[in-house]
DNA sequence: TTCAATTATTCGAAAAACTCGAACAATTAA
DNA sequence: TTAATTGTTCGAGTTTTTCGAATAATTGAA
């Protein structure tokens, strides 16, 4: 199996972190890894194939949103909030809280 | 010619805005909405055909980031600031921030 | 008024991206 | 070794993006 790629830190895009998080499924990803650490694609059932979520982390990894890491069969994810805040102050948590805001009303 | 259609504040999702900026293009004219007030189509020179900058536009319209309106034969566009910062606090702000910083590195 | 110039949208086709189910690969446990 | 679990990859169909050409709306000049 090839090798997971993460992007570096100085390499995580605007552009790729916003168009990462402009798609209902991936935002929804994100709001869940910023409420439980880590979660493989099996925690999530969010109506879209497995195939489909698989291309969406694939999307969010590739924009440097969320990291990787295999455990046995599984693949364990998180949010790379200490690498988003370094890149862009801020922009993570006024993303959730408007996220959070929206479900509230 | 028929009406332009803007969401009123309620309708302006989340989704729709990140979608909306997570593209090089527009997040590129909303920069520049962000320094000059009001501009028109024409006043962007973004390396697109001008359809798709009209289409560019379409999409940044209706997911309420920004106001058109008609004088003459122009468009003049302007940002939506108070709507998007009632709707996501800090979000407009911190996405403005992130993409300066980015031109700065 | 009529004609041309300006500005932007719409149309149709080609290219790119998304979604799905099926097939495949990697790991673990029996 | 075999089966079960977890994800990825592949191929086809659908949707979205992009472009140039054609169209529409407005203004100004003749």
């Amino acid at each position: 199996m090839r090798p997971i790629h993460h992007p570096n830190c100085q390499d995580i895009a605007l552009d790729g972190v916003l168009y990462a998080l402009g798609d209902p499924v991936r935002l929804e990803i994100v709001q869940r890894l910023a409420a439980n650490d880590e979660l493989s694609c099996s925690d999530l059932d969010l109506g879209v194939a497995k195939s489909t979520l698989s291309h969406h982390f694939k999307i969010l990894r590739e924009a440097g949103v969320l990291h990787c890491r295999k455990q046995g069969t599984q693949h364990m994810n998180s949010l790379r909030r200490d690498d988003l805040d370094a890149a862009f102050p801020g922009l993570l948590d006024s993303i959730l809280k408007a996220a959070r805001a929206k479900v509230e009303s």
